[in-house]
DNA sequence: ACGAATGTGAGTATCCTGTTTATATTCTCG
DNA sequence: CGAGAATATAAACAGGATACTCACATTCGT
C-alpha cells in the first residue's frame, strides 16, 4: 500500500526524525497524488495539498523546499511503483499468457488508487529542476524491462525496441481510458487487454 | 488544413458576416488549439490565445462570450475531424490490413498538428456547462464505428463492444505516447501500430 | 459618405499562489 | 519531572496572473 519507510528521496529541508514527522510526510506525498490524480495540476495547489493531508501548510513548507520538490517525490513514488510491477511481470521466463495476466493485474493496482496520476505526471506537471535525469532514467529502465519482455517471446531481433514502446504506450492508453471512465475493474475489460497483448506480442498476421 | 467555413459553432456573442471576421474567429479557434496543445489547460488564457492569434483581446471577447465558449469551439473542430477520419477508415467493406492502414494513417494525420491536443481536450480542459450531451454525443459515435469495424472483422457477437474500447484506447495510448515524443511520424511506429491492430482484431491466440 | 460591422488595448477588479514567520504544542531523554 | 529540541499551526504578505469590459478607432458594404 505505501512504502514502508520513508528515503532520503528528493531534497528536504529539513530530515523527519520521529514518526510523528515521518506520518506527516507520508501524509502529505499521499494527498499530494490525490489533489494532482483528481485535479490535475492546475488543482495542484500547495494549500490545497495540506488541507487535504489534514495538515497545516506550514508543516508542509518544513520538510519540501518547494512545490517541485513536493511534486518530484510524488513522482519518485509513483514510479518505483510501477517500475516494480513491470520488472516483476517480466522476471522470469514464463508462459506469454501468465506474463500478460501478471503485467495487467500489476499495471490496474498501481492505478486503482489514483487513477490519472499516471496521465498527470507525465504530461502536465512539469519536470525541470535535476529531475530530467531521474525521469529519463525511469523511461530508460522502463522500456528496458518492456523490451526484454518482447525479446523474450519474439525471435526477430528487429524491431523489438519500437514493439516494446507500442507496446507500453497501448496498454497505458487502455488503462487511463479506463481509469477516466471508473471502468478500471471490469474482468472483461481486463481480460481483452490480455488478449490485445497476447496477440500483438506472439505475432501472428492473418485472419 | 482549416475547415472551410465556419459554422454556427457553439453560442457566439455575435456572428461575424463580413469575410475578415470569420477570418479572425478562424484564427482565434486555430490559435487556441495551438495553446491548448503547447502549454496545455494550465496555460490556456484568453490573452495568451489572442496574442497568438495575432489578434486584440476586445475581438476574441466579441465572438466568444467567455473562455469556455471558446474552448468548447476548439473542441467541436477537432472532435468533428477525428470523427471523420474513423468514420471514412471504417465505412466500406475492406480488407482488415487497409482498414488498419487507414485508420492510423488518418489518426496520425489529424495529431500531427497540434499533437497533444486530443488528451488535453479529454482530459484537462473541464467540460461543464451545456457541452456534457454534446461531449457524449461524439464518444458515442466514436464507438459507434470502432464496433462496426471490429464487428466486421470478428465473428463471435460477444465483447465487441468492449473491444472496440479497448482498441479505441490503445490506438489513443500509442499515438498520443508517440506524439510527446515527437515521434509520429516513424514509419516503424505506424507499421507496428497497424500489425497491433491487425493481431488484436484478428483474435488468433497461440504463438 | 454614412451607418454598421469590426477591431483595439489599456484598464479593472478579483482571486490565488507560494512562502514566511512568530507562536504554540509535543516529543526525547537525563 | 523539565529543559531543550523537534514538530505543528495558521494568519498574513507580496506579487502576479487572470478573465473580462469599455470607450474609442478603423474598415467595410452600399
Amino acid at each position: 500500500m505505501s512504502t514502508r519507510i520513508a528515503k532520503p528521496a528528493a531534497r528536504m529541508r529539513k530530515q523527519p526524525r520521529q514518526a510523528r514527522s515521518i506520518a506527516t510526510v507520508e501524509a502529505i506525498i499521499e494527498a499530494g497524488a490525490h489533489v494532482l490524480s483528481e485535479l490535475g495540476w492546475a488543482g495542484f495547489s500547495t494549500n490545497k495539498v495540506a488541507e487535504t493531508a489534514g495538515v497545516s501548510i506550514g508543516s508542509l513548507y518544513q520538510y519540501f523546499p518547494d512545490k517541485l520538490a513536493l511534486v518530484e517525490a510524488i513522482r519518485r513514488r509513483h514510479f518505483d511503483h510501477v517500475l516494480s510491477v513491470v520488472r516483476e511481470a517480466a522476471a522470469a521466463e514464463k508462459p506469454l499468457k501468465q506474463f500478460a495476466r501478471e503485467l495487467v493485474r500489476g499495471m490496474i493496482g498501481a492505478h486503482a488508487i489514483h487513477p490519472t496520476l499516471h496521465q498527470v505526471l507525465l504530461d502536465e506537471a512539469p519536470g525541470d529542476r535535476g529531475s530530467r535525469a531521474a525521469h529519463a532514467s525511469f523511461q530508460a529502465r522502463y522500456l528496458e524491462h518492456y523490451t526484454a519482455a518482447v525479446a523474450q517471446y519474439r525471435k526477430r531481433r528487429k524491431d523489438t525496441e519500437t514493439m516494446a514502446r507500442v507496446l507500453s504506450s497501448a496498454v497505458e492508453g487502455v488503462i487511463h481510458n479506463a481509469a477516466r471512465r471508473n471502468m478500471l475493474d471490469a474482468p472483461e475489460l481486463q481480460k481483452q487487454l490480455v488478449e490485445l497483448i497476447e496477440a500483438y506480442v506472439s505475432g501472428c498476421k492473418a485472419a
